[in-house]
DNA sequence: CAGTGGTCTAGACCACGTT
DNA sequence: ACGTGGTCTAGACCACTGG
């Protein structure tokens, strides 16, 4: 465990014990190596090891035993309700039209209430996306994105006609190391009602993600949709 | 921070920021003590107090910037809509008092749009109980709920000041075959909003889950949260 | 520059389950 | 008795922020 980045050791410990899972070397329900043998074999302190596997823990992916020992999880029982992917997919899975207009591209200068959300100085550069999304021409989605520069250098190039911002984000193939969803309902701002064509008094829920890399945080999207058009939901067998 | 039983230290540490952050004494937005200090008041070292603030990191409590602070989270009720059981566990786990205000537990008659939620003929009898969820006596949530009677027999007889409904439904021990959640956003009806003291023009979050047994629905309810108050939300590690 | 959090180490003691 | 994970310490070095 001497190849290093800035990458920390309890993460590069992580990334190696979920290797060995993901490639199926270490079966579900398998014992792991005991943290003095990881200790030994990766010329690590126990303490470092011992971080990783909690945070292994958190995640799901292992299972501890005090006196016993450490074991790989249960292979995922469901996946996330609010795992949305891109509305385009969405849209065509209902056998509907996609489009959208793209109302915003450029670079800003992050505001306090933005750079709060990415940890940053208020005033930092940030690159952000407006872009209204419709469902065979009922506009459903008013997605406002700001994007840290340095995880995507060519954000502001990209032809958002062509693919979702999201659908370009994940195409990056970085690995997230963090994923915060948030779900509200407000009232919309008027120009967000009137981008959504919305019957006064009507309120719009919210989903709020960001993404992390390592500590930071690379995206902060927030997704509007009208009440009256939109729904989030999940039906699946319990075990 | 002598005081010890068999509790962690770690915990303590969380449990006396927790305690100061909840009685106001360290508002929000307000910068708590370095490591540093924290280690020379509560005589522990600073891994340990690392730990936990880590921790309270990860439960949102808490926001550290590197190379300036740590400063307590902005307060938002969250919950992960999967995750919830019953609300008087996600509040206590909140270190909050649950209470509640049963309005009615009576038998029905379904109409139209209930009739079609569980497929049956409108007319047809169910349970039903409408409850109001209060944290630390602030209103959170408005829980109507319909039961199929011959799902749980007794239901009318049940002391909700006891144990929730949902506890009550639980410990029947019936094998769930199927659950559905749908989130959505919507302006409460003049009931709702004075039972949960909301202000004009603010919206709900609504949460409807419906519970099959079988091919039956057994359960479907509503639940009514003040947009103001309450979102949900998950933060995980994505593998 | 001094202070902050972020990480890491090499020890240590303990409660627990298995042998 | 032994190995396991659970916790804790007293140091240490680093990158970052602020004045």
């Amino acid at each position: 465990m001497t190849a290093k980045q800035n990458i920390p050791l309890y993460q590069m410990v992580k990334q190696h014990i979920l290797t060995l899972i993901d490639s199926k070397q270490w079966q579900e329900g398998e014992r792991l190596p005991s943290e003095n043998e990881l200790v030994a074999e990766l010329s690590v302190s126990r303490m470092t090891v011992n971080r990783a596997l909690r945070e292994l823990v958190a995640a799901n992916r292992v299972e501890r035993i005090s006196g016993v020992g450490t074991f790989v999880a249960q292979a995922k029982v469901q996946s996330h309700p609010l795992e949305i992917q891109n509305i385009a997919e969405e849209i065509h899975a209902r056998g509907h039209q996609h489009s959208c207009k793209v109302e915003a591209v450029e670079q800003i200068r992050a505001s306090a209430e933005t750079a709060l959300s990415f940890d940053l100085a208020p005033g930092s550069r940030l690159f952000y996306s407006q872009i209204v999304h419709y469902e065979s021409d009922m506009a459903i989605q008013v997605e406002e994105r700001y994007v840290l520069p340095q995880f995507a250098p060519d954000y502001l190039q990209v032809d958002f006609n062509q693919q979702t911002s999201n659908q370009y984000l994940m195409g990056l193939n970085k690995q997230l190391s963090q994923v915060e969803q948030v779900v509200q309902a407000a009232m919309p701002s008027k120009a967000i009602a009137k981008d959504l064509q919305m019957d006064a008094n009507e309120p719009c829920l919210l989903l709020l993600r960001r993404t992390w890399v390592e500590q930071k945080v690379v995206t902060s999207s927030k997704l509007h949709h009208p009440a009256s058009r939109y729904q989030f939901g999940s039906r699946y067998q319990p075990s």
